[in-house]
This record gives structure tokens, C-alpha cells and sequence, in this order.
RNA sequence: GGUCGCGUAGCUCAGUUGGAUAGAGCAUCUGCCUUCUAAGCAGACGGUCACAGGUUCGAAUCCUGUCGCGAUCACCA
């Protein structure tokens, strides 16, 4: 039971006892620094209930708690604050209870069960920065609400069909050679994403011809050559011809190797995946279901449509007048397809950026309307865009941060810096490898987790990701200081004893660990790793303040050092907790 | 133009249902490695919480309006 709760019910019967009034809620808040205690209690708020002074109700509040309750050894009233303090064997207790239960952090199992989607690439080109953030968020918070006790599917949809896929084709076909992963020893996601360009490229050059033979630029740009070439594979591709549908094949499965690369480096994974060669034509069926229903209604032209004006939006289309399936369409029936394969989802979970508002919006709404218990548990992991100091990232004009790229030169600057630092001795080269990997991505992930998704993140590559202050590598090299104390104190019971007295940095740090659990529940309520992130950084500077204003083993006596790497101990699984819940490594040296 | 989001220190960001004198990091400046890891610690400097009203014991937080930035408003995905 936390601090609030706790002192929650005896601040409610002190109430009752002097005022004879029954209150429902007690308002807490931490004791600023400055002042004396533990917890704070908020009085003005009961003055609703209660007339009077709110300095003289705080007192008489505290006076009764300090007779009534044991663990309450002091109070002080400053304006409308109770601030109480409590007894050192409350913290020891609490500190008792955690040195044993390694579980700490993962909360009950709740009986819900939520699909999580992130990543969703198109299989055109290799991954960006824009990824990175999509799929460390989505990663993020499908730990977290492991933690939190739901069951949890992650899942991705792959957007493997279209003009743009075939537009890569196409320029291998035409320009390629023959050219293969294995033949240029590139990854194959960036040799797919290399034709891509070589498209745009030619296509734009056809068009400039186009227009200097006279022809009116939006007639160039819709009646290149090239554009139509596509077009037509497009049409071939749909109509199943084997040629293109083997190229196909081949193209995207050489994406999809080097996609299984950057996510295994950048360190997420998933349970399934859903092809939209697959899905895009699902969704018919429950629209003719619907149209039953009268949830939707047809047009004049054979449009079908879903009225939401009564909602404050607009009618939107959910089937063309030629009967084909469009966005909406597909994400309807993919939603449902994936309740059917996991049939004790009650929930899901999208991560795609913020320019999609609207899209996820309706089609939650149309969900609600067709009906299925589980669209009351839709949530839209909306972000904002990552832009460069350049502007936008254009995947078509070269200017993107590359995922790989990205994670290797973080890797790098970790190296530089540990190199510079020269603590590494008696590591072998392998070792240090993986390390720079676990501080580089340390870094990089802990750089964009820590910012609240809605926001827009300008990444400068030059100076953007830190390895000082709050930052990844801070939280992992605390945690590395913590294990070099725990191998030098060797394996023992480090149950508290009584004989300790706590100083205020040591009940800083039990305080604060107190709330990790409830931290975690609030981090999957809002679906928020920057709750984590900035939790864990807290954590970390309290435990620094004191490492180095106070000595563990030079402590008055054996019991005091014992509890002292004790508390080492547990502050390090919570780093760890709270580092595997933001998807990073944290290392035994650093 | 309608809708949605954002606006807090020079820069990057916290600020938990409204609570005490708005907090961190970076940058700048002072100290601290002969003792458990200095990717650290202790401190200084830095604010009209975009602006104007309103709600109340109390507003960065809630409401209204204005300004700025972004997104979106397709029989594209």
C-alpha cells in the first residue's frame, strides 16, 4: 500500500473524529525541499467541508495522526500544508519489502489483452528516423503495459502493395542489371529504396522533356512514360501475372531481410505481421453488413458513405461507386480480422504519426457504429513528426536520416567517448562492441522517448543526441556504478536492520522508489514512456546525490554499509526495470 | 476558411486530476578525482509560463478570444 493510501484512511477518520464530517478525497502532494516531511497534505481543500482556519484545521489534523498513528513521528503546518514525517522503520519496512521481490514494477495481471501496432513501413525503401520514433514508441508502451499487467500482441501492418512499390520495380527492371543484395553486397532494403529514387529521378527528368517539348506540366506529370509503365505493372501485379508477381516477390523479400536487420539492431520485435496484399481487400463484406444496418448508406452513384455529421465530422466514403475498397475500407476490415485471430483482444492500439488524426478518429467512430464491444478500446498512438534543421525528411529526394546510418554512428560517438574514458581494460573487443551498441542506442532511444509523443522533435544529427546530463548513457552508466558496488560487497542477505537511522538522501531515494509502481500504472493508462523516462532519470540523480556525498563502505558500521549496497541493489533493478520498459539495455561496466 | 495539436530559461524538455518562491539537462561561470566508476557531484547565472480577458481562497494547468508554428479537411494510402 502506498504512502497516500495509507495515510489517506487515517486522514479521513481524523476528520470524522474532530469535525464530525465525512470527506471522499484527501488531496497529497510531495513536500517541496524546502521544508521538513515526507508527504504533504493539501488542507484547503477540506475547507469546503470543514469552516475555519486552514492552519489551525492542518494542525489539529496532525496533532491526532501523530497520537494515532505509529508510523507518524512528526508534523509542521505552513499556510494551508500539513507536511508529516515519518518514522524511519515505515521507510525501513517498505525497503524490506522490496530487497526481496525482483518483480517489482510489474503490476497485477488485469485480464485485458491489447494489440499494439507500430513500425507499418512501406516495402519501397529502408527505414528513417520517422520509423525509429514510430517503432521505439510503439515498442515502449507494449512493454509497458506487459508491466502493467495486460496481455499484450505486437503486430505490424506492411504496406507491400501499390504504385510506389511498383515504381522501385519498374527502375530495377529498366536500370538494375541484375543487380541482387548478394551481387552489391548492399542491404537489400537500401538497394530496393536506391530504385526507388532512380525513379523519381527519371521520372522527373521525362517530365522536364515533356515540358520543354511544349506539353502543360500536370499533363507531364500524369502522362510520362515511365508513370504509365507503372501503372500498368500496377494493373498486371493485380490481375496476378506471374512475371511481375514474381518480381514482386523477390523485390519485397529482399526488404524485408534488411528490415529484420535494423530491427533486430535497433532491438524491437514483433508476434505477427499483416500484409496489405493481403488485407486491402478485406472490409467489403462488413460494409454490405453495415448497409444492412443502416450505419451506412449508398449514394446515387453507388458510393457507399458513413454519415458523421451528427458527430461534428463529415460523411465520409467507405466504398468507391465502382465497388472498390479504399483506406477506410481496409483498416475497418483488417481491425476485425485481427480480433478474429486473437480472439481475447479487447483492445487496440495504433502508432501511426499525427497527420492521421482525423483518419483514426472516423474510423474508431465507425467501429463504435458497427457495433463491436472492442472499439471502445481504440487508442491512437498519434505522434509528431521528426524534422531536420533542413526541414522535412523526403524519402524521394535522398534527405532522410537512415535508421541504419543513425544507429551505427551512435554507436560510434560511444565508442569515441568510452574510448577517451579508458575504462574498459580487460574487456575484449567483442564486449566493447556490444557496449557502444547498448550506449549508442541508449542514447538515441532515451532522446526520443523522454519527449511527450504529440510534440514535434527537431533532430539535428550533429548535435541532437547527448551523452551527459539527462540522457540514456547517464541512467545506464548509474546503473553500471551500481554493479561495480555490488560485485565489491559480494552476494548477502541485505535485510534491513533496525539499528540504522535514515538520512534524508537515503529516504529520498525509498520515497521515490515507492512510486514507481503507480508511475507504471500512469504510464500505461496514458500510453506515455516519457512518464518512464523521466521517472528513471529522478531515480537516478537521487541515487548519484548520494553515491557521491555518501560512503558505502566506509559507513559507521557493518549494518549501515549492508543497507547502503542494499538500497544500491534495489535502485539498480529499478533502473533496469524502467530502462527494459523504454527498450534499452542497461551494461555491468561502462 | 473549418477542425485538431503545439507555444514554459539562449537551446532541448519536465511540470501527475488547479496548490507553497515554476523545475531539470545543455550552454556560460565556480569548486570537487590519493578513498565505492568525474558519462558524476556541489553551486552560480538564467522566466512577463505566446498575448488579453474570465472562473476562485489559489491558474503554466480550466473557459473565451487573439497571435505564431504544424497537421488535416481526396472516390490517395
Amino acid at each position: 500500500m502506498s504512502l497516500e493510501q495509507m495515510l489517506t484512511t487515517h486522514v479521513k477518520t481524523a476528520v470524522k473524529e474532530l469535525y464530525d464530517v465525512a470527506v471522499d478525497t484527501i488531496e497529497f502532494q510531495a513536500t517541496r525541499r524546502e521544508f521538513e516531511g515526507d508527504i504533504t497534505v493539501v488542507v484547503f481543500p477540506l475547507l469546503r467541508h470543514v469552516k475555519g482556519n486552514p492552519a489551525v484545521i492542518g494542525q489539529s489534523i496532525g496533532d491526532y495522526l501523530v497520537q494515532h498513528v505509529d508510523q507518524v513521528a512528526a508534523f509542521n503546518v505552513i499556510k494551508g500544508f500539513l507536511n508529516i514525517s515519518m518514522q524511519d522503520a515505515y521507510h525501513l519496512s517498505f525497503y524490506d519489502s522490496l530487497i526481496n521481490n525482483p518483480d517489482y514494477g510489474n503490476l497485477p495481471v488485469t485480464g485485458d489483452s491489447t494489440i499494439v501496432e507500430y513500425a507499418s513501413p512501406n516495402t519501397n525503401k529502408p527505414l528513417h528516423l520517422g520509423h525509429i520514433r514510430n517503432v521505439l514508441l510503439g515498442y515502449s508502451v507494449a512493454q509497458i503495459l506487459k508491466a502493467a499487467g495486460h496481455k499484450v500482441y505486437k503486430t505490424q501492418i506492411i504496406n507491400d502493395r501499390g504504385i510506389h512499390i511498383c515504381k522501385s520495380m519498374l527502375a530495377w527492371e529498366q536500370f538494375g542489371n541484375g543487380e541482387t543484395p548478394e551481387s552489391t553486397g548492399m542491404k537489400g532494403d537500401h538497394l530496393v529504396g536506391k530504385y526507388y529514387v532512380a525513379f523519381d529521378k527519371a521520372y522527373k527528368a521525362q517530365i522536364a522533356e515533356l515540358v520543354e517539348g511544349g506539353m502543360d506540366q500536370e499533363k507531364a506529370k500524369a502522362e510520362a512514360p515511365l508513370l504509365l509503365e507503372a501503372q500498368e505493372m500496377l494493373r498486371k501485379w493485380e490481375g496476378g501475372d506471374p512475371e511481375t508477381v514474381a518480381l514482386w516477390k523477390k523485390m519485397n523479400s529482399w526488404v524485408y531481410d534488411g528490415f529484420e536487420v535494423t530491427y533486430n539492431d535497433i532491438g524491437v520485435d514483433f508476434d505477427s505481421y499483416y500484409y496489405e496484399s493481403n488485407t486491402y481487400l478485406l472490409g467489403k463484406d462488413v460494409i454490405e453488413q453495415g448497409l444492412k444496418d443502416k450505419v451506412f448508406f449508398k449514394k446515387d452513384d453507388g458510393s457507399v458513405w458513413c454519415d458523421l455529421t451528427e458527430d461534428g465530422l463529415d460523411e465520409k466514403l467507405v466504398l468507391r461507386s465502382d465497388g472498390t475498397a479504399v483506406y477506410m475500407t481496409q483498416d475497418i476490415g483488417t481491425a476485425i480480422q485481427r480480433i478474429k485471430d486473437q480472439p481475447d483482444a479487447n483492445g487496440m492500439i495504433y502508432t501511426v504519426g499525427n497527420e492521421q488524426d482525423y483518419h483514426f478518429k472516423v474510423l474508431f467512430l465507425i467501429l463504435k457504429k458497427l457495433g463491436f464491444s472492442w472499439a471502445e478500446n481504440l487508442y491512437h498512438l498519434s505522434y509528431g513528426m521528426v524534422d531536420l534543421p533542413s526541414g522535412k525528411m523526403k524519402s524521394r529526394e535522398g534527405t532522410v536520416v537512415d535508421a541504419d546510418d543513425l544507429v551505427a554512428q551512435m554507436a560510434q560517438t560511444a565508442q569515441d567517448i568510452s574510448k577517451d574514458l579508458g575504462k574498459l581494460d580487460g574487456y575484449s573487443e567483442s564486449q566493447k562492441e556490444e557496449l557502444y551498441s547498448i550506449i549508442g542506442l541508449g542514447a538515441l532511444k532515451y532522446f526520443i522517448l523522454k519527449v511527450d509523443p504529440k510534440k514535434r522533435i527537431l533532430f539535428d544529427p550533429q548535435a541532437s543526441v547527448d551523452f551527459q546530463g539527462n540522457t540514456g548513457p547517464f541512467i545506464q552508466y548509474t546503473y553500471a556504478r551500481i554493479q561495480a558496488i555490488l560485485r565489491k560487497a559480494g552476494d548477502q542477505d541485505f535485510s534491513a536492520s533496525n539499528e540504522v537511522s535514515l538520512l534524508d538522501k537515503e529516504k529520498d531515494i525509498l520515497k521515490h522508489l515507492q512510486v514507481y509502481p503507480s508511475t507504471v500504472q500512469q504510464a500505461a493508462q496514458q500510453h506515455s514512456p516519457a512518464l518512464i523516462a523521466n521517472y528513471t532519470y529522478d531515480l537516478v540523480r537521487l541515487y548519484n546525490s548520494f553515491f557521491q556525498n555518501i560512503s558505502i563502505f566506509g559507513a559507521e558500521s557493518e549494518q549501515l554499509t549492508n543497507f547502503r549496497v542494499g538500497l544500491s541493489k534495489v535502485v539498480g533493478q529499478t533502473i533496469a526495470h524502467g530502462c527494459k520498459l523504454l527498450g534499452m539495455q542497461v551494461p555491468e561496466r561502462m
